[in-house]
DNA sequence: GTCTATATGCCGATAGAC
DNA sequence: GTCTATCGGCATATAGAC
């Protein structure tokens, strides 16, 4: 449908090329821009969200925004492009030659501050998700699946040595997104029920620390 | 804002007045609309769901869907007034009577049962929570809140009798929610992966193990 | 590059016959 | 209750001056 006309949009990249001031004005546009799109079409979706209120919280006027980024859904795709680059970068670390479980602890702490740190980021893609995520057939679904299935290897090689015990690496995977991504996607859910969130820091260590035992022993008495 | 006019639309309970032929004909349709709504609401999300489309999915026509329902608006509130009342019931059986291993083991199961059965209402309360709920605020807030901590109360007092290994019990509920809400709203991610979703038996048991193994024990070795 | 003004298309909702 | 026809508003995108 929509799909045929993508564009990657990269003069982000731009930036270490030192371009003149001109350029760096209209790239620091261009992110804010993006910031301020990247906050409200997650909140709002794509379709609920007005080009006019995006321009007015980046402080540009809607024709100016219209002129960096050609519509509405060539923004939403380089959001959502820029975004990718920053959501997979954690699960890279992980190291057949690390300790198993200082590893494991270390990933849930790094995604729970990408929770609390980029909040919209987990919700936009969320969001993408629900969606069924039509853009990142491509983007996606293999580059996706070759990471993961090379870090379940990691996993399982950890287990064959009695560094972990047996478990599916996928749903070890899949449970530790998820845990540590609720704290953001349902963020007023938890606000709800604790009235405190992950800016709160002693709620956010007891957080981490909750989650990392019950991810590593379980809630079993010994 | 568009709070003020939220009218709770109870006709289904009327389905137990053994209503004529005309009133239950009439039933059938508003509940294969509110089917078919609930399908598109949490696919596109409300802005983006056409009500044309709504209509032909119920295979009603738009003017008929109109006639039943004032307004698209008041159509997602009847929606999500039904959604709540299924989505919460399953918590409802956490009792301190009862085994606290086994009422764990059962709870995952059912909302991982929810899961592959009501993706859609999955969805759609996840969507509403990415969109800060404004619905909620008194609809969920504090009777949500009250139940939580009522069970709360009961897995404190699990843990008290030594039923328990110590653990926030918000966090563990927060951590079932998400572990299992998980394969039915990131279902395109998960299918991406594993090439499998819920639907197929051997991966739905294979999930609930090692969902039950992770949260019961943990992965540390022994 | 940035503005004002406007074109254009879509979609929710209503009017009114039957 | 259900249809056909249509209104009216809103939001994206463009035209064109500066």
């Amino acid at each position: 449908m929509s799909s045929e006309k993508i564009t990657v949009n990269s003069k982000t990249s731009q930036a270490l090329s030192g371009g003149s001031k001109r350029s760096r004005a209209k790239l620091d546009k261009k992110n804010a821009i993006m910031q301020a799109a990247l906050e409200l079409f997650s909140r709002h979706g794509v379709k609920g969200t007005r080009v006019e209120k995006i321009a007015a919280l980046a402080k540009v006027s809607k024709t100016n925004l219209l002129y960096y980024f050609n519509s509405k859904e060539q923004l939403y795709i380089d959001v959502m492009q820029r975004l990718l680059q920053v959501w997979l970068a954690p699960l890279a670390s992980f190291n057949e030659e690390q300790d198993a479980i200082e590893t494991i602890n270390d990933y849930i702490r790094v995604k729970l501050e990408l929770s609390r740190d980029h909040p919209a980021e987990s919700r936009l893609f969320c969001m993408e998700m629900l969606h069924g995520a039509p853009l990142l057939e491509d983007q996606l679904k293999s580059p996706l699946k070759e990471l993961v299935d090379s870090k379940a290897a990691v996993i399982n090689a950890w287990i064959a040595a009695g560094k972990l015990a047996p478990v599916d690496p996928y749903h070890l995977i899949f449970t530790i997104w998820s845990t540590t991504q609720h704290y953001a996607d349902f963020r007023v859910q938890i606000e709800s029920i604790t009235s405190k969130n992950l800016d709160d820091p002693a709620f956010f260590e007891n957080t981490l620390s909750n989650l990392q035992s019950i991810i590593l022993q379980g809630v079993r008495p010994n």
